[in-house]
DNA sequence: TTGTAGGCGTTATCAT
DNA sequence: ATGATAACGCCTACAA
């Protein structure tokens, strides 16, 4: 890249104009009173000298930066991708930028991420992860939203009702004929995952039938192993509610070396409602999140508590619906 | 959230500690002479103050930020989380955080945007994107590297050879015994799709062989339409070479849509090797790309210039290699 | 070894 | 309507 040239300053702006940085920082705002004709002048002088105003020196000053912080376990999930676009597709128009960051769910760097960002003046955080609680962040002076789970009360969220959900889904299943349905369930660790599993477990007890568990992790390679072995030791299971999409898919894959036929002999269920789901044989019948409407809505949530400091908490449980396609009978 | 405590400053640490500022940088940045005495005190007042040294007021007085910009066109595309989360991986633990921008190929946000980074003291960009080119970039005194396509012979790249990798894939279709090979394109704007376009023409012409083209998106919905048109106008197709995964899973289901067995009867290979490829069935034969290893090496390229200034430019081609899976027989 | 002071580029207050 | 000037929080000559 060529030499660089010095970056012309405000001041240089008001040397070239002959007039004061103070003029040119109120024809820069629009703020306060100036003749129409220095305006001209000052706007034919940034004009020359290409003049952009430096944000590092506007934030020093104002303590903000017109960006937020948005964390999320890992982009390569194929849920968070939609949220991301959603996040920026709200943020952007609105002057702000967001910075991603994959937090792997590990609290230490989530936490020393929080507190570079901070240090940054960074203007808000929407958190989609199950690390960090109230302890971590109630300390901060900028808002929080809590987006695809619940941090507490005290902390705003967008979240769907991840337990009603699960029971709906189960029903469903139900109504198709299953009579020994199986869940393959997320890491415990992770809320959606413990809600959708209460709900198996609540299910279950109240119809007086089985429980029959398989612990998964979310991801597609796992919930593949693990679901080899359940419909082997289990050849009985006629349904399968897994605890995310991806596993769902991967418990297709499963079914599909073992020879099972799916939705003829196993019926299976997933959570979510990706754009993969419907690119699977046969196509994924799933509990679908309005993901990119979570996205949004946790990021007007957060600009209108960036431009009005207190505004009440609020938590938003947005709705689901059975997405019927042909992987349950 | 609470009331907001001020924050301490340098100067408060000076303060407590009973010594200069001056002093109180020099144990922060490790600069410079201080007494081991000193250095315990100002510690022991840094601790107990809580002080984050402010990041904003260091990139104003430094004229860094610690921060890159990543130019993407959509994180939606399956393509790209990879690619972003392999740039983070290296970026992050280097002390750098990345912003992404999802430019949607739009030209005027692409340069908004990187004015704004650069009022900003970003650090340099990685840029996957194609609409920018050289003009918009040489004025800029940061590094710039070029991922998943080249830019301009001034500007560092790290890229595959699309056009090889897409003549293999066809010569692997024909000698898989396909005989009437069409080639379903990607958006003829961009790059990656011109490369392996043009090497299909080749291929068919070296051949003399008829050329069958459809034009796509690099999109799933997109391509599964316009194949269904393609395969309804030429039942004799054989062998089908997509311009991207995204559309070659699109075109495994308008196979399905037809009753048209796939590798049976028709060949479908893809270009790229995203997960998604592995969860369709068939699955997907496709030209593998070393995604994650591009992110890294880009991610390095661009590092390495931003501690070095002037370093060569340098041009990577990564290998790609065939993926052999069952949609092509 | 430590402190003083000027400057990074803006904004906003207070004069004029 | 415009101009000086003091912040914002940090860093680094230069002095001491």
């Amino acid at each position: 890249m060529e030499g660089a040239r010095s970056v012309a300053t405000i001041r240089d702006v008001a040397r070239k104009s002959g007039v004061s940085v103070a003029t040119v920082s109120r024809v820069l705002n629009e703020k306060g009173y100036v003749h129409e004709d220095t305006r001209k002048k000052v706007e034919k002088a940034i004009e020359i000298l290409q003049y952009k105003p430096n944000n590092v020196a506007r934030s020093l000053f104002k303590k903000t930066s017109k960006t937020i912080g948005f964390l999320i376990p890992d982009i390569t999930n194929p849920f968070f991708p939609q949220l991301v676009r959603a996040v920026e597709d709200v943020m952007y128009p609105a002057g702000y930028t967001t910075i991603l960051f994959n937090s792997d769910e590990n609290l230490n760097h989530e936490i020393e991420y929080i507190e570079g960002m901070t240090s940054k003046y960074i203007d808000g955080f929407i958190i989609a992860s199950n690390t960090l609680h109230w302890e971590h962040l109630h300390l901060l002076n900028v808002p929080v939203i809590a987006l695809d789970r619940h941090i507490d009360s005290r902390i705003s969220s967008v979240v769907i009702d991840n337990y009603t959900g699960a029971v709906e889904a189960l029903e469903f299943m139900f109504s198709r004929g299953c009579k020994n349905i199986a869940h393959l369930e997320g890491p415990n660790y992770i809320y959606t995952a413990q809600e959708r599993k209460k709900a198996y477990l609540n299910v279950m007890k109240e119809k007086n039938l089985p429980v029959l568990l398989q612990q998964g992790n979310y991801e597609l390679e796992q919930a593949m192993i693990k679901t080899m072995h359940l419909l082997s030791e289990h050849p009985n299971i006629d349904g399968l509610f897994a605890g995310n999409d991806v596993m769902a898919i991967g418990a297709l894959k499963a079914a599909h070396k073992l020879g099972i036929q799916v939705p003829k002999q196993l019926s299976i269920m997933g959570f979510d409602g990706i754009e993969w789901g419907e690119t699977v044989t046969p196509e994924l019948t799933t509990m679908q999140q309005p993901i990119y409407e979570m996205g949004r809505k946790a990021a007007e949530l957060l600009l209108a508590r960036i431009h009005e400091q207190d505004l009440e908490v609020e938590h938003h449980i947005l709705p689901v619906n059975i997405k019927k396609r042909n992987s349950v009978k």
